[in-house]
DNA sequence: TACCCGCGTTCGTCAAACCGAACAAACAGA
DNA sequence: TCTGTTTGTTCGGTTTGACGAACGCGGGTA
């Protein structure tokens, strides 16, 4: 299931319709400033039109506005994903999956996974992106993680950090393994 | 304020790229559970091209990404964060602790704890910084967290977020609950 | 060697996103 | 009332994004 909580094109129109009376502009107003036919974004706002990325990001910019705010639904006060729900990131040669819980805003990428994973398979990761920092704190069972180099034996409550930018691995070491990871990139 | 002074199609065939073979998928193994045709995916790729809003969002779903990381600058704000032997947190009230793992820079302070806690007490945290926010994923135990006015309960695998900037709580509901905890300054 | 996968690219076709203009409705001032 | 302006909508025409097929390439296997 899991699929991103996403509701792309309507979220889109009330987004549009939204962030331009709260800047107080007409719609012609506004498809003057961003460079664009006014009845293409007559269409937009009335939910009918997949607009292109190029004619977004020209209404993002007229209208002041991140991207991001124009595509994203709006922040829930408690956001809550359960167990098992979430996109799922999945290896095929390990028995490795992940879920990404939570991405950093447009600048700032932290992003906060929980891993879950069975023992006689290893996940080898390449090299990221420089100076990208990795954070695991074991939930349950037992796992070696770190460095190809170095790795570690963590048990449940046990943390470790390492750099992301060279190759590292992560292996359970006991049936039932789940962890938090934090991924710092630059 | 130049929110985005940025030539998205670029970014984004550069994101796209990126993010795929950090998956580890072929283009056709992408363009095939994204629902797209390769031919598609190759020309975005080699930054020809202005994709439709539904076409980057399949994209984004089949990697597991979310939608604006494919469209915001990747940014090489160089910043060292290392870890940190953090003082340990004692409530005094509640049978509560929190074990400081990572902080970050002093500005940008994105800090990573594991949070020991027992039935019975409350731990009530006051607002914190504006805009900042926190993320909990239950390890071991069950838990009630969230905004006082709007608390939710998790379990083992679970998680959620919510701002840091209202007051909220955090509360165990079983014996041996413990947790992650990462908060974020801006 | 020959064969057969899967890889990513290029090309021709079609639907649709985008445009410009024309449109009705609402309001202002003379 | 008449004219001018501004609102957002709808209507053909053009541009172009997305598709599927065909292509060349490289790595296995018989």
């Amino acid at each position: 299931m899991a699929t991103e909580p996403a509701p792309p094109l309507a979220t889109i129109a009330a987004a549009l319709r939204r962030e331009r009376d709260r800047a107080g502009l007409s719609l012609t107003e506004l498809a003057r400033r961003a460079g664009i036919a006014k009845s293409t974004l007559s269409q937009l706002e009335s939910g009918a039109g997949n607009p292109s990325v190029e004619t977004l990001w020209a209404l993002g910019v007229a209208l002041g506005v991140p991207f991001s705010r124009l595509v994203e639904p709006p922040v829930a006060a408690v956001r809550v994903v359960r167990a098992g729900e979430g996109p799922r990131i999945r290896s095929e040669h390990a028995d490795f999956s992940a879920t990404l819980l939570a991405a950093g805003a447009p600048h700032t990428r932290r992003d906060v996974y929980v891993m879950e994973l069975e023992p006689g398979a290893v996940r080898v990761a390449e090299a990221h992106t420089p100076r990208s920092v990795e954070h695991v704190v074991v939930a349950a069972g037992r796992m070696r993680v770190g460095p190809e180099t170095d790795p570690v034996e963590l048990g449940p409550g046990d943390y470790a950090t390492f750099p992301g930018d060279i190759p590292h691995r992560y292996e359970a070491l006991a049936p039932g393994t789940f962890a938090v990871l934090v991924m710092e990139h630059p």
